[in-house]
DNA sequence: TCGTGATGTAAGCAATCGCTGACTTGTCGA
DNA sequence: TCGACAAGTCAGCGATTGCTTACATCACGA
């Protein structure tokens, strides 16, 4: 349990609102200080897990006193259900199709390319995220909200339409791909399982492509 | 939270030494108890995490005082460490390939079999004990070599040769198949997502095929 | 019949958890 | 300059956790 306290720039005056001084800042400023901790505890519940992770650890890693948690979001579950919302709207931003619809390759190609980023990436831990559970029903429904809102996001592009029900196995096979998405991830981010914890992004990028073009192509 | 402590059959003077009566014994049996709680463990450490389950709930569900855990399995991390093996025979003895090689499609068969028994059947949950950590370093070392143990016998269905180094992105492939099996999974056990969640056995064979055959066949 | 070891039970300890309340320190406008 | 409020600190509470110890009970051979 490497409990990796920050050293040095520690007390450093730094008073400048750098925009994204995220972990270790100093004092004074509640919207980064809430930034820092949403930020620190989705890396540790998206890692960890939620139970195993501890508000102390938490605390520690923004370089933030421990009761400021509860002082800003209630409760641990409070925390947690802000890293669900936060991840909700970045995976929201980060998956709209901007301009074209259904361009099926370049999704896909977006899709390899948020798998591959994993171990080391910051994106594949929003995935992990949505793989863990608190138990709160809170957290449980927006964790489901997003899940389904990713999946009729990726089977549009695919073509399925909500008032088409002969396109309602699209929206299955988009999911099974998010499925795949995930699964990959964990074991190369959590499990670290080789051969798969270890292999380049251009060898992925092939199964993983042939995976997508059968479930969402054609 | 249902706690289903036994009703009846508790005080019924069961002495004969039935082979599979696992949940809710009448004690003085030793080995008969060690099951009960390999097997009530392994059920919560699957859904719940290992974390997020207590050896009182352990005990509850097994019908045994908590005292036995400690007594037969030395630590809560004991009983991980025993589900863990337990979960890696298991698994073994059923993806052995028993007569011809490199059946393919019949591999397949079993693939997706597994998959679509759940969220209720009990095989899966073997599956998700996989992605499960307790931080102990013993557990993750068995779960590490299971994972890679049942890759190396599906790419060997597949044609992949351990002498053979161009058989090497077999090895590979397989374990995205696997990876695709545990999201899948995951999605319909634990965080409960639909439409995978409530999809019928009929629904999800033909997608996961296309899947299974993209990955493995050719 | 009785003693001995195995099995199961009950109570509680030490550590850790999330969380709270009283307090101090810094910031900024009047 | 100073008061008022926000931001951050500190010590500790009640509850829960894994685990241990001492005790009770059953099976079984001499």
């Amino acid at each position: 349990m490497s409990n990796e306290t920050p050293t040095s720039t520690a007390t450093l005056p730094d008073t400048t609102p750098h925009p994204d001084d995220d972990l270790i800042r100093s004092g004074r400023d509640a919207a980064a200080t809430r930034r820092a901790l949403v930020r620190a505890a989705r890396r540790r519940f998206a890692t960890d897990g939620y139970r195993a992770t501890t508000v102390r650890q938490i605390a520690a890693d923004a370089g933030v006193n421990v009761a400021l948690i509860n002082r800003y979001f209630v409760s641990k579950e409070g925390l947690f259900e802000a890293c669900m919302l936060r991840t909700s709207d970045e995976l929201d931003t980060q998956t709209r199709t901007p301009h074209r619809p259904s361009d099926v390759a370049e999704v896909i190609d977006k899709l390899i390319e948020h798998v591959v980023n994993s171990p080391d990436g910051d994106d594949p831990l929003q995935l992990l995220l949505l793989l863990r559970s608190s138990g709160d029903e809170n957290a449980d429904r927006i964790r489901r909200r997003t899940m389904e809102h990713f999946t009729r996001q990726l089977a549009a592009a695919a073509g399925w339409r909500a008032d088409d029900p002969q396109t309602a196995p699209i929206l299955l096979r988009a999911q099974l791909a998010i499925a795949t998405m995930l699964g990959v991830v964990m074991l190369r981010t959590s499990a670290a399982v080789h051969p798969v914890a270890s292999a380049s992004a251009h060898d992925l990028a092939e199964p993983l492509g042939q995976v997508f073009r059968a479930l969402l192509a054609g």
